[in-house]
DNA sequence: GTTAGTTACATGCGTACGCATATAATCGGC
DNA sequence: GCCGATTATATGCGTACGCATGTAACTAAC
């Protein structure tokens, strides 16, 4: 459903016409995407498994666990769904409630310099592990190993890099 | 990535031994189809072609303009992500930009029996085939047919409804 | 060294959201 | 036909968010 594509039955003519069908298989892949995601996030967002934290707050807790040193504000907006001001207040109240540090760069006072703290990993890990069992618990009951496989192949190669996005028509 | 797999390296011990690398494969295929979708979705608010609509706004607007018959909120609260309290609000706010019309169903006076105004209807058709075009750039730009296929398919099946979820070992 | 420009983050303000709860209508049993 | 239970939507209230803008620190040209 949603954001998602929209194109309706298509006029018929114009464009190379043989394009119309490829945009069709896109905005169809792209509204099935958009619908399970959807239906997955609703699914993980009702489990108990969150201590109190948003999907998005438990969504930066896991970022900062997976990086071994620390991670600036402007590092973590790539990664969260999230406009700048709003990851600050986030962060925010992440260190109030003892889960992150924010620390001054002696290199740079212009501040951030975010680590977890250890309750902060002690409480990534609990939620990371029940969260992840959810995760492996929903997907491993519908697809296969080759599809599970498939799926992150297609995922990793939708959002890959090749200098931006390619022209047209080359 | 985020609210997504977050299963640490694994403690090697416990359960059957060898569903750990299924577990893991099913939350990197999350984590990498969650990536996405936050990258593509960023992207596509980007956008220039939503009419002062929010995405969930034009997503409603969507699910309605696909829908002959009128619908009510509980109706397109399963297709949103939002809550009901959330989704009553926009509608309320779709009305008065004159987009949506609430009419009485004879049949069960506790109301909303949502249409698209013809204002509503052309709204849609606007943004649809703009953001429909960007939906395409972006697909096309890095999959293939088959792969566009594939990645419909795959997500049509992770949501698949066989009776809720199977057993974990049935 | 001073100052224009840029980068990194924070804050004010209005809006949208979720949770709990209220209201209103339909349904079932009697 | 009346009353509790249930369904469908709305509202109060506190919180989180985005946009625009502010503030402080770094950079660089002179």
């Amino acid at each position: 459903m949603r954001p998602s594509p929209a194109v309706p039955p298509a006029p018929a003519a114009s464009s190379p016409g043989a394009a119309r069908g490829r945009t069709r298989l896109a905005n169809n892949a792209w509204e099935a995407a958009f619908t399970a995601h959807s239906t997955l996030m609703r699914q993980f967002a009702a489990e108990d498994v969150w201590a109190g934290l948003s999907m998005r707050e438990y969504d930066v807790l896991y970022t900062l666990s997976k990086c071994d040193t620390p991670q600036r504000l402007g590092d973590l907006s790539g990664h969260v769904l999230l406009s700048q001001p709003g990851l600050s207040r986030l962060v925010d109240r992440l260190v109030e409630r003892g889960l992150v540090e924010r620390c001054v760069d002696p290199k740079d006072a212009r501040a951030a310099n975010l680590t977890l703290t250890e309750a902060g990993r002690a409480v990534q890990r609990t939620v990371g592990r029940a969260h992840g069992a959810s995760v492996a618990a929903a997907m491993t009951a519908r697809l296969t190993d080759e599809e599970l496989a498939l799926l992150e192949t297609l995922s990793l190669k939708l959002v890959s890099d090749p200098d931006s996005l390619p022209e047209e028509h080359p």
